[in-house]
DNA sequence: GTTACTGCAAACTTTTTGCACGACA
DNA sequence: TGTCGTGCAAAAAGTTTGCAGTAAC
């Protein structure tokens, strides 16, 4: 678990309350599914939210889990990270935050960092429409992938 | 076709010197594949083109589209975005640019913009690994689903 | 007690792969 | 002419959906 504890807790937290707002019921299910996923900081897919959430509730399904993260990306609670083909991956953190995606292996981490958050809505995206979130996406090659490359010389 | 001819001369002109210097063949399907996504700017989809290719060529393959599209993007001729969930599209623009993306409905466009390439690699970044390209995506609603958003008040 | 949610199974969509024929160099 | 690429077909991977039983409120 990568993510601090307090925060792992803020954001179950923050599910329930969503949930009843929403008039949608608290699950056993829903609160296991997003105890994974918040507890990550890894992006994992829908397949490792799944084996990792039948260590507890063994009789879950995977498409419940699809079910549940598509419900908890609707409500804003998850976000569903387009950084990289294949499987979908999902984000608890929804904060304003960039990424870091290695080409290679496909490993996501979050980038925090200031100067990323002042980029501003360039002109060059007005024509085609409003813009409401920048993220930016810096694309290389991870650690792990580089010493690999190098064992291999 | 809203690139304009002579870029779409290039980048064909590009293609058939790429395939010669790896050993490849610049076969008929490869070249009626790139013109089909170098002439558009809209970033299609697998099927997109694929339907395009076959009113010139009516035997391809949707198969051969995907091999095709891999290849190139192997060569760096194409590349793939992964700004939005679903099928794979790929955008011949190769040089350096940034994205908007409708969240709406996957509309993705081209932004040329000096102040976002000045945008230069975070520090937030570096403990992850090296970055070798930055890429800014301006998410918002495009201007025709705000029109059809205003239309159904 | 209602009604939404889940699990199961089947369907659907997207992508990949093996093989034999045909076309490029 | 030799070999790579293509088309076909089938399979694999990823995702969605209908339905009946179950659990949350």
């Amino acid at each position: 678990m990568a993510v601090a504890t307090d925060e792992v807790e803020r954001r179950i937290d923050s599910l329930s309350h969503a949930l009843r707002a929403s008039g949608l019921r608290l699950t056993h299910q829903r609160l296991e599914v997003v105890r994974e996923v918040a507890q990550s900081d890894r992006h994992p897919d829908v397949e490792s939210i799944y084996r990792a959430v039948r260590e507890r509730v063994p009789t879950i399904s995977l498409d419940t889990v699809y079910r549940t993260l598509a419900t908890l990306d609707g409500l804003g609670l998850v976000k569903r990270v387009t950084a990289t083909p294949g499987p979908a991956r999902y984000d608890a953190n929804t904060a304003h935050h960039h990424h870091f995606v290695c080409t290679r292996c496909g490993l996501i981490r979050d980038v925090d960092d200031q100067e990323l958050d002042a980029v501003s809505a360039a002109r060059g995206a007005a024509p085609f429409g409003s813009v409401e979130s920048i993220e930016v996406q810096l694309r290389g090659i991870c650690n792990d992938c580089r010493t690999k490359e190098r064992d291999h010389d």
